[in-house]
DNA sequence: CCATCGATGTCAGTGACTGTCATCAAGCTA
DNA sequence: TAGCTTGATGACAGTCACTGACATCGATGG
């Protein structure tokens, strides 16, 4: 056995979640989680850059996710279908872990700190997506305008399906959402 | 005269804009912008509810402009038309001071917090124009789509445009990227 | 058995931000 | 004119997020 409990990142994580959803992310302490979790405030911050960061820590996983998919699509694919594809994939994996996702998204709304982390990490993953779409040869700025149309087809699904029913299938929301894009954009 | 030398406010931004400039965002304290603004600490925070904000008072404005343009249509527009008429004339205003706009731009881009700061504005701008369309009777999701994709528009085009040389015209480079995005979508 | 390493603890410090009360010119009212 | 109120600011103490420096000590490898 070592000399500390192991999992100390997910005890953090842990606290954090149920801190902020007791009483609220402003009224929580650092020095609060860390206790909760057994150890310092000191140690929080060497695994979590702020106090903000311990909502986020499966966002790289996402990301990963998604340029993955994008990059694994079929040669012919267009750019918008591609992206498309990979947010389908995402959302059926958040699909698995609807309550937890539908917890952390009622923190992450109730603070506009919160809300503005939410969004730097959404705007790098469509830069990753961008990205991905360069490496398959899609030039600029196509590349950019398609991963941030799906960004936002993302994020618009993401609301209808936690606000939805618990039987709203999550990559259905998303096709539904980029066939009305695409009815948008054309002027309708 | 008053008791106090006019526009706290505008001293204030000011000398944010030069300190941050100068030596940067975190490496500049409260206390350097109000001294250099003949004020107090305490004093800034009456303005501005925190460090960052100093720098976006010019986002109500800009706001407002664009909700006025939507609502100002002809009635047969379709969204993304509308949204695309109002993105021009917000364009065609923050030409006229290109200048400050780069500096500005610089600052943010610089520091993730102030990114952050920006896209929460922007997610304040696609929100209300959004609800602008709605007025309009378009109805959702429809209505929050074309926002959205009129935001991230919005975004890629001011990027080009900004390190564009300086005879780039700001409109004409949104006019182009909407059209790049209805491209994008249609699976092209 | 000893040197090193890695995760954690301890402690002191900086700076963003807040609550509270004091100050004082300007304007209003009797 | 004297007094009252108002609004912008100053003064000051306090909390808490976050950082740097150093200490601790079980595990691990030679």
């Amino acid at each position: 056995m070592g000399r500390w409990e192991p999992n100390a990142r997910g005890r953090l994580e842990q606290a954090a979640m149920e801190l902020y959803t007791e009483r609220g992310f402003e009224q929580t302490t650092v020095a609060e989680i860390a206790k909760r979790a057994g150890l310092t405030e000191r140690t929080f911050f060497r695994h979590f850059a702020d106090k903000r960061e311990v909502l986020f820590s499966g966002s790289r996983t996402l990301q990963q996710h998604l340029e993955d998919a994008v990059a694994g699509a079929p040669d012919a694919t267009a750019p918008i279908d591609a992206i498309a594809g990979a947010l389908e994939a995402a959302a059926a994996l958040l699909q698995e872990r609807r309550d937890r996702a539908r917890q952390r998204q009622a923190i992450i709304a109730a603070h506009a700190e919160l809300r503005e982390r939410e969004l730097i990490k959404l705007a790098r993953l469509a830069a990753a997506l961008a990205d991905a779409l360069r490496r398959r040869g899609v030039t600029d700025p196509a590349a950019d305008l398609a991963a941030e149309a799906g960004i936002a087809v993302f994020r618009i699904a993401f609301e209808r399906w936690v606000s939805a029913s618990a039987q709203s299938d999550f990559p259905q929301v998303i096709r539904e959402s980029l066939e009305e894009l695409k009815a948008v954009t054309a002027g309708r």
